[in-house]
DNA sequence: AACAAAACCAACCGCACAGGA
DNA sequence: CTCCTGTGCGGTTGGTTTTGT
């Protein structure tokens, strides 16, 4: 006998979370704490199962979250704690405060993974390479990597200006998983659809109108300590 | 400008494990 | 001890964005 899917799969919603449901989702476990996770969609009104309102929490509403590009003493963090732990991401996520699993997981192979590569160093074993390639060849292409990683630094780097639009909005005008940034210390950053161009917008507050319960969160204190979790 | 390829990352899936009955 | 339930974890997928031609 198979085990019980963990959620009722007809009419459970898949897919992007929208900013109506994690505002839901904030509400609920404002209010009530992380309870038992299978109840939470029910209780909160939510039509997803369990283990996504888990996972959306846990990796992205979680107010101590810490987004961004990783510093290169959290990237080396990451390296070392691989190399002694492998794939454990939990335990790696756990020495590093602020990033989830998924986070370092995704960064390890779409980044890491490669500069390691590149380096020469195998990223499971984390022994140099058996086979190199032309040693000319080999530095042309590091060369490359390592101007399309400072490029992408210099796109993403946060200038006062952007630093503002980043943390005020997210990366995108649209509201997607992405616009809650965090820099420095746990912040909040809330969808507006509307928002058209942001120099016409800053300085006033076109967040009151969408996002008031965002002020009625901030009430409870999580912008400093947190929720304690 | 248009299209294709590559990169990125949020979210899903399924298994493992812990703990209670 | 076995079964069941809830949760956590790691691997993978697929949609979106960015970059290259």
């Amino acid at each position: 006998m198979g085990r019980q899917p963990c959620c009722d799969k007809l009419g459970v919603k898949k897919g992007p979370w929208t900013a109506e449901e994690d505002k839901k989702l904030i509400n609920f476990i404002l209010n009530n704490g992380q309870c038992c996770w299978r109840a939470v969609p029910k209780l909160a009104g939510l039509s997803r199962c369990g283990k996504s309102c888990r996972l959306r929490w846990t990796n992205y509403l979680r107010p101590d979250l810490k987004r961004g590009l990783f510093t290169d003493s959290e990237e080396q963090l990451v390296i070392d704690l691989h190399a002694r732990l492998g794939n454990r991401w939990s335990k790696i996520a756990a020495k590093l405060p602020g990033r989830t699993d998924n986070e370092i997981k995704n960064h390890w192979n779409t980044h890491i993974k490669k500069k390691l590569m590149k380096m020469g160093i195998d990223p499971v074993t984390h022994e140099p390479l058996h086979e190199k390639k032309d040693g000319k060849e080999e530095r042309v292409e590091v060369k490359l990597e390592e101007e399309k990683e400072k490029k992408r630094l210099e796109n993403s780097s946060m200038n006062d200006e952007n630093l503002m639009e980043s943390f005020l909005w997210g990366s995108n005008d649209n509201y997607n998983s992405n616009n809650v940034d965090v820099i420095g210390e746990s912040m909040w950053s809330f969808p507006n659809n509307e928002l058209e161009d942001f120099n016409s917008v800053i300085g006033m507050s076109p967040l009151e109108e969408t996002c008031e319960w965002l002020f009625d969160y901030q009430g409870f204190g999580v912008l400093g300590d947190g929720l304690g979790i």
